[in-house]
DNA sequence: GTAAAAATTTAAAACGTTTTCATTCGCTCA
DNA sequence: TGAGCGAATGAAAACGTTTTAAATTTTTAC
């Protein structure tokens, strides 16, 4: 047996890795430390002692140790992502953007990063879903537009795997979500129409199989027969639908004599596209008809002769899916994690409401 | 010497790992392999017999195995992972969006994620593009509205990190971007309005920092000299101002008796604002002045009188940077990384024009 | 002054891959 | 027959952390 090749303490001073990077080990060997201590050090474990975590921390920074989240995360099991299922529609102007900035800022002291989950394209949410859960892609997963039965809070319920969502759902079981409060939009929105003195509002509401639609719907009927007014609710366009299909369908209603003289629009695109259908049949806003729009950008403002809006701000909201969803993540119980933010409304309002009455 | 510990074939039989996931050794064991040989089947090194391999893939296939990518990570460096830095800017409808869509798109089929960079937020777009470098978070980086001498581009190429971005800039080393020819835009814009008999034109230009602002200017500039008519170029508002800004400007310019009569909107809330401006000071889309603007989404489809557009697929581009990208980490030419997108211009257009003049 | 207890520190074994280097096995060729 | 070869497989060492269990030092108690 010849001379062992493990070299003597002090012996390798060869502190630099392979790979350039300062690791735990470098710090170890410049400290005199094992890397076991360097690592609680670096971590606030509470056995190590104040002189030592002070000097640890202090070579770490000098030489710019950066852990390695691979290493980490190989260890730990946990990623230190959360993923979004990027939503391809755009109707709302800047909707996911919106919502992605407001993660982000919330994302933004912790370790923790937001990758964009590969949803679309020939694949159901649900599968994205099921994707993410499979190949322990993310610690925690945030989706929009959710459905009373959806696909994904079902699955994800089942398995057990951490998530938010923007949208309420039907679900017994309850589960963390942030939501707008629709109800409260569209009944404002129609007593504003109503007040001024419009005697038949119609609504463009969202695609029936997402929850929010059942909000607004419910907003909508509550101030219609509260007024006990004529209303309207078009059954073959959506917001979801093409603006210029959507224009078109204002222009052919537009032309009958029992067309709406107010409109709650929920999106901007759906505000421009009726503006532009009732002034190709002669109306003109705010004289022969008015609309009380959903604002989400600073696309209406200003822009139109007058336009009432009513404010919804996704970055707030989507600061709020990225800091609940890490409470989530680290077991805060889902029933504290419930959020349902205020519209703000951009017009005098009448008499005071009823508040939140649409929460089950 | 004892009789060494070792595990006789098939003596193991816990083929499952401590966290449930199968792993390498678990198609290992139950292969009878070493796990050297499963990896090697399943990266299709060369080696390796036929038969174990179709057997190593059908094992993995049943019992659902899917590689670990911190583990992979760990041992190669490679993240597998690409990251955009975000913009927050969002007068382009939908820009972010789109871009994102066609780089997940080109990432679909491969083993790569896309990571949002926490860029923004009191930070600027180089200390985002240090963070990522520095943390090793992803293999390759994409941007947008590069400047003539960016700081970005600068940072990465002193330091070799593989990238590409949305716009062009003036660096003598050549590197990966996929453009769109603004030149071109701007030249047939102006030609549209020149053809429509307007005599004095204007261009709402982007913010001049960036590079595609000379674009834009050069194309406006060819045509407007070759047609010898007046023009103008507002210094006080940009693509950038909010749409209520601009609009006042329009609303005040308008007034005056040297008013343009045609306006180039490099984009479609730009456009907006022009028609609300003009409108409220009684002028008349297509009747007193014209426009062109460039069409980034179906907002303005059908929705205006008629306004010529020339379309700008920012999801095509978001594809070829997302495939370029990943063509430049490994090791593709940078020089044969350049692509230079062609407007889609939805108006006849008249004589033949030079093509691309504006690369250099 | 010593034994027990508490406070620190450390060694070594993982986590699941990839990769280097060795080994086995069946052949061919002298 | 056995050296030499190529093809196929395997053992073991990494990659940089965290964690379990053990060892060391220091403090406290008698």
């Amino acid at each position: 047996m010849t001379e062992p090749s493990r070299p003597r303490r002090g012996e390798n001073l060869d502190i630099t890795p392979k790979r350039g990077k300062p690791t735990l080990r470098t710090i170890a060997t410049i400290a005199g430390l094992a890397v076991t201590t360097v690592s609680r050090a670096l971590s606030d474990a509470p056995q190590i002692s104040l002189e030592t975590r002070q000097r640890v921390r202090r070579i770490a920074g000098e030489i710019g140790y950066l852990p390695d989240r691979a290493a980490q995360r190989l260890k730990t099991g946990r990623t230190n992502v959360i993923a979004i299922l990027l939503d391809s529609h755009e109707e709302v102007v800047g909707f996911s953007t919106s919502i992605m900035y407001g993660i982000a800022k919330a994302l933004k002291e912790t370790s923790y990063h937001l990758v964009v989950a590969p949803n679309f394209l020939s694949t159901t949410d649900v599968e994205a879903a099921e994707y993410i859960i499979r190949n322990h892609l993310a610690d925690g997963l945030i989706f929009t537009r959710t459905e009373p039965l959806d696909a994904r809070v079902r699955l994800l319920l089942e398995t057990g795997f951490p998530f938010i969502c923007h949208g309420r759902t039907e679900f017994s079981t309850p589960h963390p979500y942030v939501d707008y409060d629709n109800f409260t939009f569209a009944y404002e929105a129609t007593r504003r129409l109503i007040a001024k003195k419009r005697r038949k509002v119609a609504v463009i509401l969202p695609p029936k199989r997402l929850t929010f639609c059942q909000h607004i719907l419910h907003g909508f009927m509550t101030a219609v027969r509260e007024a006990g007014i004529a209303y309207e609710i078009p059954e073959t366009v959506d917001l979801d639908t093409p603006a210029d299909v959507l224009r078109d369908f204002i222009c052919s209603r537009a032309a009958a004599p029992d067309a709406p003289d107010g409109f709650i629009c929920p999106g901007e695109v759906s505000a421009l596209a009726v503006i532009s259908g009732m002034g190709d049949t002669g109306r003109t806003l705010a004289v022969d008809y008015d609309i009380v729009a959903k604002e989400t950008s600073r696309l209406l403002t200003q822009l139109q002769p007058k336009v009432d809006t009513i404010h919804e701000d996704l970055t707030a909201a989507g600061e709020d899916l990225g800091r609940m969803l890490l409470q989530r993540i680290n077991n805060v119980n889902p029933d504290d994690l419930h959020l349902l933010l205020p519209p703000q409304i951009n017009f005098p309002i009448g008499s005071p409401i009823p508040k939140t009455r649409d929460l089950s």
